[in-house]
DNA sequence: GTGAGTGCAAACGATTTGCACGGTG
DNA sequence: CACCGTGCAAATCGTTTGCACTCAC
């Protein structure tokens, strides 16, 4: 659950941004890619079949995966494995890591403090890093505040 | 699979270690540990129960989980979560991060840089961090060479 | 003896796969 | 009109759960 500006997006904005990918602009790619993006943030497969069961626009779950393992080998939408079976998907954000509570599971952006990757020096010879992803686990403000 | 001292331990060194932790001394114990600890890295249950079986040392996969979830709460073992469902389990080294390739898909140890935590400042106000889980990827020496 | 731990089987949830049909380019 | 993508159902995989029996303490 985060907020976000919510800004309504085009048809055919989303469909410019499909085609740049080299992707057929299909009813479910722009449902899906328009939740991501005008919701931002992080969502699991479910959140996103609920939201758009609720706008009476109706996806099967694994047409969801379809779309979204698509939407990702072409870089249009992120994936934050954020704790086992806990997959989210996002689409439009810059780089970045998360944080994750410990007690109410909330999931927070973290923004990237050194340049955009972090630590991006494992120290092993040879190796070749193109992306470090970061999971923070303590307590978000309100349950520390208990 | 990753390359170990394997060093033998006994039985009741692993005991006291157990009993440290307020853990009963169980033979399904034993034996998760001792390999843990044996071949040091990271494991996935999988890997574990079949190289028990291997020793003719059988457990149920149910147990295998039941044992590392006890282990895990108590410190024992500590979860390293490398990808959507590849969950791999590790005792007795001290805190590090991962690199997966994302070729050739190994797994190697990061000692972690910045004394024991790395990054710990995810500069959310309010937040209490207590863990910084690092996941690099990219391609390993080997694969890299190509 | 008593409660914790195990073996076992069955349930579970997230994700993947296979295939025939329909729509996009 | 060729092919990619979808809807749909079923399979799969890792993990969790429930329960009676057993064993460590």
């Amino acid at each position: 659950m985060t907020i976000s500006s919510a800004r309504p997006i085009s048809d055919t904005e989303l469909e410019q941004v499909l085609h740049a990918a080299g992707l057929r602009s299909t009813r479910p790619r722009l449902l899906v890619l328009r939740f991501l993006r005008e919701h931002g943030g992080h969502h699991s497969a479910d959140e996103i079949q609920a939201a758009l069961d609720a706008s009476d626009e109706h996806l099967l779950r694994g047409s969801v995966y379809h779309v979204l393992g698509k939407l990702m080998n072409r870089g249009l939408v992120m994936l934050a494995d954020v704790g086992p079976g806990r997959a989210l998907y996002e689409s439009g954000s810059p780089w970045h890591h998360h944080f994750v509570c410990r007690k109410c599971e909330v999931v927070l952006d973290v923004p990237c403090m050194q340049s955009d990757h972090p630590c991006l020096s494992p120290g092993l010879p040879g190796v070749q890093v193109d992306e470090a992803q970061v999971i923070f686990r303590g307590l978000c403000a309100a349950c520390a505040a208990v």
